[in-house]
DNA sequence: TATGAATGAGGGTTCATTCAT
DNA sequence: CATGAATGAACCCTCATTCAT
């Protein structure tokens, strides 16, 4: 019989690995890194072990796949804050996507979150993770600078420490956590009392 | 650990039981639990392998040993807070003990941090952790209230989220972060202007 | 593989088949029979993974084809010997063709050598092992016989022996192995002084 | 109770690294080293599979552990040849000593000559093998010169080479081949016609 | 109290082989 | 005739834990 066509193997290829990187991730949020294992991977996402290394060279690729990815994802939140608006409704904007991402991305986020204090896992990204985290600051000082706040600088340093702490305080409460309050909170101590 | 006098501190770090607590702590924060292995513990206390047995049922013991010591410490730090001062010096002392404690017992927070992550890990402790972080709250909410602020409740959770992800943030980069001038802008957002 | 024409052999070995063997005696010379993965033959041959299964039952099947082919070519080599020269000339030109195989087959013979201290691998094998031995050390009799050698049948086990021997010392230092020189003192030890 | 004395862990540790070094040896010299598994060798020398990795850092570890262990051993034939004799007789006992061994040890020998043609398993051992080969060589020039042979040089090579194709020969059928004839007719080749 | 040899389950990874197309 | 995705057994190695002394 004639083989599969080139498209046809491209959408088995996508589906597989798609389903490694969904349940990679989920294992990977729920347990930690080093507590999921290839085969508790293989068996969430319903194949078999060995074809995991078709697609990824070790677990710790599939980790940087994963990582690199959310990057992107991270990189695009700002891209959803009009430049047309006010400061204060851009800033409003920026907080709710970045909540709406802690929120919506929970997974990346939690898995992100472990990453950060297992600093050898991560050797290999940790000079992105630091590229990142200034780019983010740096977007908080524009912002916090067309507010009028002085001290830029640490004030985004401030600032981005609480948003990782909400974070942090939502994951280990997701249910509880009145996250969007805190959101408010937060908007409220830079753009005045009214939100 | 639990805070105790220099001379208590000194005894235990003789025996074993003590040498097998620092040992682990100190690599729990530096590679993670798991990461861990008892082999490597029992190398860096300098004592065999088989004697962790004797005082420890498991590896996990260990931790719940340390964790459990942590968290007395962590109740004994408002005790640092005299009564006797007002509002604003009682909360600017306390976030100076607290970043103080941060800074001075950076492995154990460290490896706490981790541990909040690793859900699996201590499913045990996590009635404790909500225990503490609650009792905490509580306490911000006491000093928060005598400062005049409004809506205590989420102030405190806003404050608490500041003061971990100052904390996070500091690990990540033990050596440049400016540690000292973010507490003082912490201070600066619920005291007024000036320090 | 067995002598076949010029024409013959371009033929094959730009059909599927031919390249397999191919791919696999080169592979198998360099890095012996179980350290070469079918996905590495199919790899060197530019074709599928899968394609292999079509024309082979198993890994194992490959090389029994490759080695059965190289058989016939040893087989073939006495007939390389004209009858018409005298017995000095005759062990002179045997000698001269099996070094010459030694030579230019070097992938094949390599692979032999390999295969012949790893009996596992040709269990099969071992009673054709055992007949090609047998005839040569016939053949080498013979023409000892002729040269007026004494105690025939030791001597030809002595002469396989050297010849076996200088192969597998020139595999091992194929570029400055003076494997020709030492054709040479084989014959002066059989034929007398000159060469 | 009182802990093992010193002697008696250094005896464990013998009797355990002796039976595994003995078991590898079988094994690999039977079935090649990558056809024996750790599994194999452990189950051969009843021990469990991780107590070898308490003696060896990896299986690699064990090959290098016994071949070093075998070049030692072939370093000091020499030795049993009493400089006191006279040059035939020297080189009777040099040959009587090399093929004694070949039979004695038999399981090494036969490991030896496996690995020499499955060079990427002992890339680590090249070099050792080029020293012990060219030591080897020095030590027949030394004695064919005694003897008075000329081009004494490549009939060492010549030499080498008979000694190892007959050892080679011996392993393919070490019940019927007549190693001890084969030796006595090299002596002969060498010291003239009589033993 | 203290040692470290010994165990064995489980982890990441490889690879011959099968199979739908 | 040809493809390469998919499988699963087997591999090397790690490590928490046990135990005789």
């Amino acid at each position: 019989m004639a083989p599969r066509t080139r498209e046809q193997f491209q959408k088995m290829r996508e589906k597989s690995q798609g389903k490694i990187l969904k349940s990679a991730l989920e294992l990977f949020s729920q347990k930690g890194f080093h507590q999921t294992s290839i085969d508790a991977i293989a068996k969430y996402a319903e194949i078999s072990k060995g074809l995991i290394y078709n697609y990824f060279d070790s677990k710790e690729e599939i980790l940087l796949d994963i990582v690199t990815d959310g990057f992107k994802l991270i990189k695009e939140l700002e891209n959803f804050v009009p430049t047309s608006l006010t400061p204060k409704q851009k800033f409003d904007t920026l907080l709710t996507v970045t909540f709406n991402s802690i929120k919506e991305n929970s997974e990346f986020w939690k898995m992100f979150f472990h990453l950060l204090s297992q600093p050898d896992v991560i050797t290999k990204l940790s000079s992105e993770v630091d590229k990142m985290y200034s780019s983010l600051f740096k977007m908080l000082e524009l912002h916090l600078s067309e507010l009028g706040v002085e001290d830029v600088e640490n004030q985004a340093k401030l600032l981005g420490a609480m948003i990782d702490g909400v974070a942090i305080h939502y994951y280990l409460n997701q249910e509880h956590y009145p996250i969007d309050l805190m959101k408010d909170k937060v908007i409220q101590l830079y753009c005045g009392e009214e939100k």
